[in-house]
DNA sequence: AATGAATGAGAGTTCATTCAT
DNA sequence: TATGAATGAACTCTCATTCAT
């Protein structure tokens, strides 16, 4: 077999694997949206992705590997979309809004799996758990990055970036944690986005922005 | 055997059912709290509580059962504390901050318990489940209670108070969530409360109130 | 104590426990008719009976004497009336009749039992079992009795009388057994106990009792 | 893989699951025979038939489906051999006398399993029980035709073709029922059918075939 | 004599994981 | 590389039996 041959299955192999672990993570986000971590069975993903159950552990190492990859993959929306919504605005706390509204309406599209992030934590090993809380902080920074620019430009009052960035982005997690509520006060989610600025935005402009 | 003595033995029954109850739905929380809903089987509950796992059905008719009664006594502090705290504050905004410190502090306390809550949800059936929403209501209630009071004193400006009210939920309920985030960034719950009162109360004062 | 007034303890003892194992059996047969062999725990005898779990080991020493006793319950209705309805009948061949017909009766009245002693034999222990089929036996003596007097007054052909006098028995049993059947076909007891007598008995009749 | 393996493999599936599946009714029955339906726990029909308990809920989804296929697979006998004996017999008197023996003959050499099919009834669900008694009323049917044929035919007395018919099950059921009976009073399978064909069948000759 | 709380082995069932092909 | 049949430990729940009172 000639050096190209094997440089050219090397890549073909790559690919493949590739699409692989994207077929296997799918399909387990799709059943994870549809069902909850539990009753997540690896013959269930298996069926749902169209593979052996044998070859989930040939990609993957164990079960806990797949959930991880699942998560990862949905945080991933938020690492690519909440910047771009940022970069779109022009003013600090535009930005800031921006970046909420942004937040929030990922959360909606991906109700279910926000859901989860917040469900497996306690079934995950230490290290499981310490590589989707710092995912988590990288979904967080430019949540606080937008409000310290704000704080900054002496468009919002002096509150704490860290709170204030974390709050939001919990704020924006409990649409999908408390769907429930809301829809029992008949609350959607752009009019939730809309108070939800107001209380937490707008109320901690600056004297000097408020005009 | 006598009326008397027959009393009598109804009153120690009814006592060493309490008694047992409590034993095994304190195992329970002490699991849960340790390792998550699942992963906390009727043979460990029943070994943690010192009881056998036929006891265990004895006092309630399945395991998910246990869950909820786990839950309710968690959820219960919130119902007795709340109020309490509310009723010892003067001013409809002190009344505010009261009950929103007041929550914070229970849900120091309860850390892991308050965790559960959001994690057994899909154990759970549809009545269960409806059962642990309309407790986490009643705990709720206050909250929006005493905003409401704040806006229509004038001392809040006019918010949504079903929103406000949750949001400062939402808010106490995050420092268990995020707890590792708090640790992390070095932030201990009087601090964390101060910045949130800050963030989320004061900054909606009503220009009448602020001066 | 007197001599006599523990006599008088004796009597009142012995006449408390007779009075006891028949509220059991009582209990135990009731629940067998309701719901069969299985799903008839000890708790539901107890319960059913009035009396403790406990007071059942006191009486029985095991589950499998308590039916055994039901069954012998059962079993005696027909060691009682059999031989009563083949007194009152005058002719040989009437006896038969009367017999055979008196047996069906007490089956349609004790069906969900009869079917019972069908179906624990395999529960029950080598004696239990054993003991079982000597009352059987019993309650079949009296229809070989009379099959074999018909034959000897040369009313019936010369058959074998335990052949025809177990065929009544089990035709009998099978009105329990097989009672879906002739729900069915629409078929009630007395005309069931009719075609019987023509296709079992009649039919067997000797050329000089045809006439 | 080209589409030959595919087949092949498909083949081989197809051969190994009812290899399987006949594996685990052996064992089901071979262990039912032994100990009743109840006592026979899914790892008992496991270890009996060398698979683990995983496998057996491969091959059917729970227990009340092995012991289905069990009595299933011991009606199939009669459903076969009866109405083959049958056809080789010429005269309706003599079609009816060669079913009734064939049928006796198959008890003789199930006779565990048919014991068998008047135990589990309890066991079922409604439908499981459904489909049984269907099953039986098609192995009574022959029965019931030849004895309908005989009697047109005017060699048989007119009795009611369903309740001989079902006489002559009956009968042939009850040599396995009470084995324990015609083994002490020393009665072997061929004579019994000798016996019960006279007492049964030649009794309700009409005059006509009488001579 | 009588209670019933307590036990724990064993039932049916599920599912992460392995391995011969 | 890919399969899926096979495994077995662990799950929830039941119930005959015991024993302190």
């Amino acid at each position: 077999m000639s050096a190209e041959s094997e440089d050219l299955n090397a890549i073909v192999r790559g690919a493949r694997a590739e699409f692989r672990e994207r077929q296997i993570v799918d399909a387990a986000v799709r059943l994870m949206q549809e069902k909850g971590t539990h009753s997540v069975s690896m013959q269930a993903i298996a069926r749902s992705g169209g593979v052996s159950v044998g070859l989930l552990y040939k990609y993957f190492s164990d079960k806990e590997q797949i959930v991880l990859a699942a998560i990862t993959r949905v945080l991933e929306e938020f690492r690519l979309r909440v910047p771009s919504a940022i970069a779109e605005a022009a003013e600090p706390v535009d930005k800031v809004i921006a970046a909420f509204t942004e937040f929030c309406r990922i959360v909606g599209e991906q109700r279910h799996a926000v859901v989860l992030t917040y469900q497996v934590s306690r079934a995950l090993s230490k290290d499981g758990l310490k590589s989707i809380q710092d995912q988590e902080l990288e979904t967080l920074q430019p949540l606080v990055d937008v409000v310290t620019a704000a704080v900054e430009a002496g468009d919002l009052r002096d509150v704490d970036a860290q709170v204030l960035g974390h709050d939001l982005m919990s704020i924006a997690h409990m649409w999908a944690l408390k769907y429930w509520y809301f829809q029992r006060i008949g609350l959607d989610l752009e009019t939730y986005i809309d108070r939800q600025v107001r209380t937490l935005v707008l109320s901690n402009l600056s004297e000097a922005a408020r005009r």
